[in-house]
DNA sequence: AAATAGTTTGACCGAACGGTCAGAATGGTG
DNA sequence: CACCATTCTGACCGTTCGGTCAAACTATTT
């Protein structure tokens, strides 16, 4: 085995790891997770885990920053600030692909805010400052008439729980669309249906 | 003592309990949630707390049960079936305010739910006949050109989620909106830019 | 006062928890 | 082949887990 072999073999079992933590993390909790149930899902042993992590916590923190560095990189930031239509329904379109594409990611997001964010906190000023620069986009489509008045805050807010909701219910939402639990949920009636949404709401009378 | 002081003493130690189970279960989920832990929140020891439950699971079956059979009365139950504005504005109305109100039993809700919903399953047959009513009365707004077309099981997935959204994702959003994590959030402001959301996406051009 | 019923608790159980460690296996290098 | 670093694992540590039980305590009844 050479020596780029072994480097190969040794990130995927790392990424075997992550994945398996991920899972366990997303349906049980930080507290709920158990270490023995990651090392099941990686199919290895237990002291095999720990020569390759260091601590439950630690795990978990590093889980949860990957997903948070990831999510910056596509945050509602909007390109197109000229057009709120563009930007608005290319957001959407994104977002509810990453939910149904990710939802592991998602529910390990949620479970960390359920539960009050303690390990989530030192990220967030940074998320803060995502929403305020979309605050200050929303604000400039307002005061140009392209768009009716709305709270941005709140609109970024409403933005996110209809994208991220087929992630967090994904259970609920099968069950309720009639797919069967192992089927995917179809993206493109949840795109449009959430542009509508979105879309018919902003629209001035102008417009 | 008498005999009913003696009844409500229980009683009020039974809903001690309930409360400290819930607050436990709604942040850490059933397998993260500690019986030691339910027993400190209660302030009682821990044999105690078993004279007056049977176990963790069951504990834990009650109280989900209680908060279906409580939803199931709050539900999109459309009394005003002509009047899809009224209809909407009321839901939004009560859904919102009981999010705010009562945040532990959203979030032990949706913990439940992104576990794969293994208990709550049982009790979604019942659910789904009330979406299944309530899809009924939106599609005969449609069709008598009332509101615009929607895919009606859709439509109510996204009410769910903006409302349920400031339960679940409470901790977030007191940080975006610069609300204290003691304070409460303002209902006001959230009801009517939801209502401001979903009234504009139903208006026909005729009405 | 004695008997009875309901309530509370310290001590304890086997199992599972997060985590460790010495040593066995494995593989590349001289 | 010997050597060394890396990888892997059976056995184990102290603690906490969900849960039990006999005994003690309190309150009501006779």
């Amino acid at each position: 085995m050479t020596a780029q072999q072994a480097q190969s073999k040794r990130a995927q079992l790392q990424h075997t790891i992550r994945l398996a933590a991920l899972e366990e993390f997303a349906s049980n909790g930080l507290h709920g997770a158990s270490m023995q149930a990651i090392a099941n899902r990686a199919q290895i042993a237990k002291p095999k885990l720990y020569y390759y992590i260091t601590s439950k916590e630690e795990l978990y923190k590093d889980i949860l920053e990957s997903i948070v560095t990831k999510w910056g990189t596509l945050a509602f930031d909007i390109q197109n600030g000229d057009d709120p239509v563009a930007a608005i329904s290319h957001y959407i379109d994104i977002k509810i692909r990453h939910a149904l594409e990710n939802p592991l990611e998602c529910r390990f997001f949620s479970q960390e805010v359920a539960r009050g964010a303690p390990v989530l906190q030192e990220h967030w000023e940074q998320s803060k400052q995502a929403v305020q620069r979309a605050n200050a986009v929303i604000q400039s489509w307002i005061d140009a008439g392209k768009i009716n008045p709305v709270n941005p805050t709140v609109f970024q807010m409403q933005l996110w729980a209809v994208t991220q909701h087929y992630a967090d219910y994904e259970a609920q939402a099968k069950f309720f669309l009639d797919v069967e639990p192992c089927a995917a949920l179809d993206p493109e009636i949840l795109i449009k249906e959430a542009q509508t949404l979105f879309l018919s709401s902003i629209k001035t009378k102008a417009g």
